[in-house]
DNA sequence: CCATCATACTTGTCTGTACCTGTACTTTTC
DNA sequence: GAAAAGTACAGGTACAGACAAGTATGATGG
């Protein structure tokens, strides 16, 4: 029952001694977002190691969330320089009153949402839902609440017991292999419901700012849904194109 | 004797990136509902595949319900951009790009404005303003008022004498040789001044989208800013990433 | 005018080949 | 004994080609 620790041990042996290798290249722009990886027989060639080892390479590499290789085709690079889709998503939401604000997670727990299955085109109607909210530090006023449902799967059906890691979302779903590639986001103001009304403190029918983001890994799968409410006089999205 | 069930799901890869960009196409309005698509032959070297993968694809595309397939005929578009987002409640009434709105231009002229040339860094604070009024076809709702400011330079001072070219400033300035190249947009929300209150009809402190776009040529010249006010009940803003 | 035919397209289905990763196992090396 | 190398096979992906079957069109002949 050692296991062998995973590998989180250092271990400078041939694998790492690749691995270290094809990260450099990948970091340093030389192999890009998106781009294949040489294929395991041609790394093979390459640095005059056996199979296993390059795979072992490989696969450190997947751990470390650069790259996620797909069964008969190859290894891609899922490393973006500049993280794509981050906790705040790709706009930055700029916080007026600066970083002053404290997170509260309201609930972590499997869902059920036959509505939301069908617009997103999902078998399954299970997600996993993990609702936040965000309020000022100080004063307590309400900056934002976001609904986020990750439709269910076996790599992540421990979630809502074992909770986040580091607290962070995104951590979470990279360590189970999720990769956030691209998706599309709807923004608008819509005045506030009852039920987020009541959870965030404010009246029913004040405006706020609305963003829906669907996420969605290199290869089309639905990794997430956002729906993000934002106090506009604590924010404003920013992007740059 | 396995068959495989035909598609199970596809991985990633060429079949996923090829529907990907047909359902971009299909989903902008580039091919509109009941259009057909380019036969299977041509899709083959149109994105030098082969035809087994533009035929995984086309399922992929059908499974999703943006197309249906005849044997003999070829491929449709069945995918209505507007039923299907108000069904699946995405967006609300989405104005398509002219589709039932007027536009009316408030005034075309040569302002000078201090504050927003010292905000972009200009020297000169000259600009050419043009407000513009958008409205509902039909019964005249406001959809939208824009104020463009496009700073002042040789090659356009002659715009407020000649007026848009085709009823269109992108087509204006591009005939003057300015290119949009990027830029950046921030988005909020805000009650309605006064000013644009009366001039869009509506009562003043209502909350309206507001995004602000400066958009630079390639050189990086400021080319235009723009504050569009956006009336909530018509628009929601829309990105891919 | 109308029916029929040939032709040129379309999609549907099937083969075979080449290459890819996934996995299990044995052998060699240090 | 552990790490690496080597071997073998299974299963997935994509390409290329061939053929069948459905559809539209135009030419032909009555």
């Amino acid at each position: 029952m050692a296991r062998t620790v995973a590998s989180s041990a250092i271990a400078s042996g041939k694998p790492e001694k690749i691995a270290r290798i094809l990260e450099k290249e990948i970091r340093s722009g030389q192999l890009a977002h998106g781009d294949q990886l040489q294929s395991e027989n041609e790394l093979v060639r390459r640095f005059s190691v056996s199979r296993s080892t390059v795979r072992k390479s490989l696969s450190e590499l997947a751990r470390r969330g650069l790259i996620t290789t797909s069964v008969g085709i190859g290894s891609f690079v899922t490393f973006d320089g500049n993280v794509v889709a981050d906790e705040a998503g790709w706009t930055k939401a700029l916080e007026k009153a600066g970083a002053n604000a404290v997170t509260r997670t309201l609930r972590l727990e499997i869902v059920s949402d036959p509505a939301l299955a069908e617009k997103l085109g999902l078998e399954s109607s299970e997600f996993i839902a993990l609702d936040r909210i965000r309020t000022h530090a100080v004063d307590g006023h309400p900056i934002s609440i976001e609904h986020s449902r990750i439709p269910m799967m076996p790599e992540i059906e421990t979630l809502p017991v074992k909770g986040l890691r580091d607290g962070s979302l995104q951590a979470t779903l990279r360590e189970a292999g999720l990769h956030p590639d691209h998706g599309e986001e709807w923004i608008d103001a819509v005045p506030l419901g009852a039920e987020d009304a009541g959870i965030i403190g404010c009246e029913p029918g004040a405006m706020f700012l609305r963003t829906r983001r669907v996420i969605r890994t290199r290869e089309g799968r639905v990794m997430e849904h956002i729906t993000s409410l934002l106090n506009p006089s604590h924010f404003a999205l920013h992007r740059e194109f």
